[in-house]
DNA sequence: CCCCTTCGATCGATCGATCGATCGGGCCTG
DNA sequence: CAGGCCCGATCGATCGATCGATCGAAGGGG
């Protein structure tokens, strides 16, 4: 592993437990194992790391999200199953992106927004044609856009690999209680 | 309104928006319209104004959950209405709950997950007892209430009163997405 | 009524510590 | 001996927190 792969994977771990702001250029070097000096040999600025983590995942996220064909609810399913995949196998990663997007600045937040936005365009656009093949039934899409995406990228808050709970039995409860959310035909 | 008012009003504020890390005590001071030293004659530490923050909210949450009553279905139904409506009206408060936990340390931090340990107890006991009734069909109910709780609590993270989503059918909406999500017989 | 004391409220100045970031130079390898 | 890698030392700025001093209002004794 490089030394600037394990630069990323240290800032990834401080920065999901103890946030941006919350983690200190020292610590940043200790955990990985580099005086703070030689640090900025491997990287830009602090918040240089956190947009090209956020950059990074959020790409991969898209580009996932692009390969998803299918009818409307499988779709959606397919959407679901990716999302809580990713969230659970890469929980620092995910939360870092979800949880740490008002420590950005400036046109690095719009960048990063604008890719969020994107991501999220898959979502609406699967629910809306799925609402308008009457083979879901929601009062408003953009509202249970907002509580899906809500739900299963919360798995990244509580999920632990060590933990009781199979990956793949997860993926399948999820995409089971999206179904019933948006009131899919049973 | 008093200064010890105004000072929590300005943290609640500063805290969801910028974070605890990320927000000064003299932007704290600067938002209460103080110095940094007069600010200390109406608070200890930003720590202690988290806690107090957070022990009142959730303590609130709390209240409001013991009074609810009813079958099962209609207790869950009743929580997320209540829970929605918690979260829309006071985004701020709840959002800095939900997202600052970590940036509390020992005994306050047990203090604190041990309030929401507590809230989060009703849910699962609703949820449970549903399923013993056969009025929900959930894979794992432990699973359930975790989405459902992020689900629940993510509206503190996008909902304005000001935007174009009425309050009450929010939370009627929310209650439909949980019961079908939940596998409630329809 | 007037002086003197008391006290909550307030602030400018400053504390030691830590922040993010930089610099010059040493070390090792090719 | 040239160049990539690394670090101790240090920068100015800001952090959370505290200091002594000052202000005006309230209260009580003469």
């Amino acid at each position: 592993m490089t030394t600037e792969e394990r630069v990323r994977e240290a800032a990834v771990r401080l920065f999901a437990e103890r946030g941006f702001h919350g983690t200190g250029i020292r610590d940043l070097a200790q955990a990985a194992g580099l005086s703070s000096a030689t640090l900025y040999h491997y990287m830009g600025t602090k918040e240089d790391l956190l947009v090209e983590i956020m950059r990074t995942s959020l790409t991969e996220l898209i580009g996932k999200a692009e390969q998803i064909t299918g009818d409307e609810t499988d779709r959606l399913v397919s959407l679901v199953k990716m999302h809580v995949r990713a969230h659970a196998e890469k929980p620092r990663e995910t939360a870092v992106v979800d949880g740490e997007m008002r420590a950005l600045t400036g046109e690095r937040r719009e960048e990063i927004v604008a890719l969020r936005d994107r991501y999220e365009r898959f979502w609406q656009d699967a629910i809306d044609d799925g609402v308008k093949a009457r083979k879901l039934k929601v009062a408003d899409p953009s509202v249970a856009r907002l509580a899906l995406l809500e739900m299963c990228s919360g798995v990244s808050r509580w999920y632990s690999p060590a933990g009781p709970v199979n990956l793949s039995d997860l993926t399948i409860q999820y995409a089971a209680m999206a179904l019933g959310m948006l009131g899919a035909a049973r």
